[in-house]
DNA sequence: AGCACGCCGACT
DNA sequence: GTCGGCGTGCTC
């Protein structure tokens, strides 16, 4: 082929510039240039260095051979984006509205971007006669050390964002010189290392001595000699043999040892020896992998999901099922929620596959995360364990893509590109011809939904191994209050806890309030206002006194008294970890009582820390929030505490049952896992609603079966399609009021109103960082006209009306509160 | 998003 | 005539 010109995509975050532009390749880089590599391009008027993705290569283009410039230098040696990673990364382009760059950067490695900067040198000694702004800039250069030049970030830096016009105006004034530099940020660690020289026809009698002797010299050269012909790093030798540098350097200085500096790849995973005994498997577990066996035989292009009851053992399955990939030679990524509040399913990973695998995630450096990034591509791990974003890990011979608790939120990404690494997974798994197998005690009604019709493959698991299902217990706290207990604990809960405490067992406390917003409910009946049109609980408003529905923004006020019994018990529900902690230390003063939520777990090993203690026996009582409602498993613990299930059943959101049910089946998990008995104490003003008495009998079914039901009455996914359309920015009133108008163009343009527009109302998180958030909803039955629809009118309210100082937020069916 | 161009008014 | 201000339109 005789192509020319690079199409590269500029690495610039700017909606206009969201395609490949043109660049005459070179002669000298032409041989180097592959599609999938970096390179430093000029671009805009200014010439200014940019980093660009080559997407293509072609031989002619639209635009006049004049305005065509040339790539200045290739960034990798390799591709760092491959021809599936490529696809992926237009794909996500595509389905999640994110530009080309943003989607590329997200299929790279974090932190290997491209630094720029411009070098200003004075070259012209009289300015004396210049206005005083451009004066001071000179001066500057010109005492700048005999250089007469600075970093226009330096600039910037000591005069303010105003300097930026006066560089301009002393370059055009020829007062100045303007040179472009880009730099790559260093990721790779280098560290000396020693080996023998092998050459020195001296060392076989040097080995041969040293071997009997016991002196630090002699230890040294053992030592490497063990470590064979790569050697090891001088500063882990000087650890192992506790001695200092000098025998090295002396052995250096004989010419029996040679030291040099190499680049290490840094480990993420700890060794251990010692393998896990490996259990045999129940008849479950074995239908279920002779199932998932039998699909990936058959190269099954649909995803398997594994529906296992907590405790029914589906990390074996996942364990069994990585052994299959790789004896086939393949590789697999193992996807986590959260890596810190899974350390026991990690390590078992780690123990079964040893050097095989490596884990990554977002509290390494970024160092770290390239080096794990550079063992998938090349092949030294062949299993890579990581949050959602390892879902990007470049194998090139993946076999199997992992999820592990797949209704999990964290799946989805809050930053653009918003995408579910489950729907991505999905899609790098057609791609590359991989399977997909999706694991939850409590899937997504989604994904059952796709079970149910056939989309997705299904499997079941519903004994437990070696465990005894919870006994639950509903505690109905309008009969505590009417029996005259006001205390946040039920006398139930409150007996049980001091059982558990004299008999030495460890207990929970669980407070689910994730996306918790303020509600107004009955402590009579148990009645929270809903919207009539949307079927969501209001949201009270503190400061205007008015409850106000996050769908369709309907406002009313506060009642006084309860509509549905009258009564005057109609009040703010609010309750916090340190309440709970309070009243506990009230009821235990005696007690060691660990509270855990994000105020007490700042720090790089807040969590661990303080689980361990707890694990240890360090409390009788752990008190938190969802972090422990996860894949933790405490022997001791055989009594949880749910404190107000009300919490995440208001929480404003047609989800909120579906979540409900999840939270309270999981932290009902925690109870006896081992051998002994383990009790759950679900405290609500609802003890009726559905998601609780399901939960209660852990019975996913039933569950599923109503909430299905609810979902097709009230035209909520799955059966509809939910899109958001969030403005973010600092003037609030101006964000409502572009919303009207995009509110209108829709109205406008949907004469048969196909589609249903909500709104504007504010985010459930209605302000972060000063930046106010407010949204549309529109619901429509067919997603693609819904998406196309939605980006028409887009385009519609950017021609009327500028939109600068916001930044939309578009995403079609959030599935977590926006 | 930058950045240049272009047109305008204010000031030497 | 020169400088700075900001509307408009392009970036291979």
């Amino acid at each position: 082929m005789n192509e020319t010109l690079a199409e590269v995509v500029v690495s610039h975050p700017a909606r206009q510039l969201d395609r490949a532009f043109h660049y005459i390749i070179p002669d000298g880089l032409r041989p180097r240039l592959q599609t999938g590599m970096r390179v430093i391009i000029p671009f805009g008027p200014g010439g200014k260095r940019y980093e660009g993705f080559v997407t293509g290569f072609s031989d002619d283009c639209d635009v006049e051979a004049a305005k065509l410039k040339s790539i200045i230098d290739v960034c990798d040696e390799e591709p760092i984006i491959t021809g599936d990673m490529l696809a992926l990364a237009f794909w996500m382009h595509d389905k999640y509205y994110a530009t080309l760059a943003e989607c590329l950067r997200c299929v790279t490695p974090a932190g290997i971007q491209l630094k720029t900067d411009e070098v200003v040198t004075l070259i012209k000694h009289s300015y004396a006669g210049l206005p005083e702004s451009q004066k001071r800039v000179c001066s500057y250069l010109r005492n700048n050390g005999i250089e007469n030049a600075a970093l226009k970030s330096e600039l910037v830096h000591n005069f303010g964002g105003g300097v930026l016009s006066v560089v301009k105006l002393l370059r055009d004034k020829g007062f100045t010189e303007i040179i472009h530099v880009s730099k790559r940020p260093n990721l790779t660690l280098k560290v000396r290392c020693a080996r023998l020289n092998t050459e020195n026809p001296d060392l076989d009698g040097a080995l041969e001595e040293a071997a009997s002797k016991n002196d630090p010299r002699s230890r040294v050269l053992t030592l490497l000699n063990d470590a064979g012909e790569s050697g090891m790093p001088v500063t882990d030798a000087l650890a192992i043999l506790h001695v200092s540098m000098s025998p090295v350097a002396t052995l250096e200085r004989m010419g029996l040892v040679l030291t040099r500096d190499e680049v290490i790849l840094r480990n993420t995973v700890r060794a251990c020896a010692e393998k896990p005994s490996r259990p045999r498997l129940t008849d479950d577990q074995e239908q279920a992998l002779n199932f998932i066996l039998n699909r990936m035989e058959e190269f099954s292009q649909k995803p398997i999901l594994l529906h296992g009851v907590t405790g029914s053992g589906k990390t074996e399955i996942y364990l069994r099922v990585i052994e299959y990939v790789i004896r086939r030679n393949k590789q697999a990524i193992m996807l986590v929620p959260e890596i810190s509040l899974t350390p026991q399913t990690v390590d078992r990973f780690i123990r079964c596959f040893g050097e095989q695998v490596t884990v990554t995630h977002s509290r390494l450096s970024l160092g770290e995360r390239y080096d794990q990034w550079i063992k998938a591509r090349d092949g030294g791990v062949s299993v890579m364990i990581g949050p959602r974003s390892a879902v990007f890990a470049p194998f090139s011979r993946l076999g199997v893509i992992i999820i592990d608790e797949e209704h999990e939120h964290t799946y989805k990404s809050e930053v653009t590109p918003k995408y579910s690494a489950r729907e991505v997974a999905e899609r790098r798994a057609e791609i590359c011809g991989a399977s997909v197998i999706m694991g939850s005690a409590t899937p997504s009604v989604a994904t059952y939904f796709s079970a149910r019709n056939g989309k997705t493959d299904i499997c079941v698991m519903r004994a437990r191994v070696n465990q005894k299902p919870p006994d639950v217990h509903i505690i109905d706290m309008r009969a505590e209050l009417a029996s005259g207990n006001r205390s946040i604990f039920s006398s139930g809960l409150r007996e049980a806890l001091e059982r558990n405490i004299t008999d030495g067992r460890q207990s929970i406390l669980f407070l689910n309030r994730r996306g918790h917003s303020t509600f107004i409910s009955c402590r009579k009946c148990g009645n929270v206002l809903k919207c009539d049109n949307c079927s969501v609980n209001y949201t009270y408003h503190i400061s205007s006194d008015t409850l106000i529905c996050h769908y369709c923004g309907k406002k009313i006020r506060k009642p006084d008294n309860c509509p549905a019994c009258g009564s005057a018990f109609i009040k703010l529900f609010g309750l916090g970890t340190q309440k709970v902690e309070e009243e506990t230390r009230k009821l235990f003063p005696d007690e060691r009582i660990i509270r855990m939520d994000t105020d007490t777990t700042k720090g790089k090993h807040g969590h661990e820390d303080l689980l361990n203690t707890f694990r240890s026996g360090g409390a009788s009582v752990l008190i938190g929030t969802q972090m422990i409602a996860k894949g933790l498993d405490f022997p001791n613990v055989t009594l949880v505490g749910v404190m107000a299930a009300d919490l995440s059943l208001n929480n404003g959101d047609f989800r909120a049952g579906e979540t409900t049910f999840q939270l309270l089946t999981q932290v009902a998990g925690r109870a006896g896992r081992a051998d002994l008995n383990g009790r759950v104490f679900i405290q609500t003003y609802m003890p009726d609603h559905y998601s609780v008495e399901f939960a209660g009998a852990q019975d996913y079914e039933a569950f599923y079966n109503h909430e299905i039901a609810l979902r097709r009455q009230l035209n909520y996914p799955p059966f509809t399609h939910v899109f958001s359309v969030m403005f973010v920015g600092e003037r609030e009133k101006e964000i409502i009021e572009k919303l009207y108008k995009l509110l209108a163009i829709m109205r406008a343009i949907d004469r048969k109103s196909q589609f249903e527009p909500l709104g504007p109302a504010p985010a459930q998180i209605s302000r972060i960082k000063n930046r106010f958030r407010w949204k549309l909803i529109i619901k429509a039955t067919d997603e693609n006209n819904l998406k196309n629809f939605v980006l028409y009118c887009m385009d519609r309210l950017r021609e009327h009306t500028d939109i600068i100082g916001i930044t939309p937020h578009l995403t079609m069916d959030p599935t977590v509160m926006e």
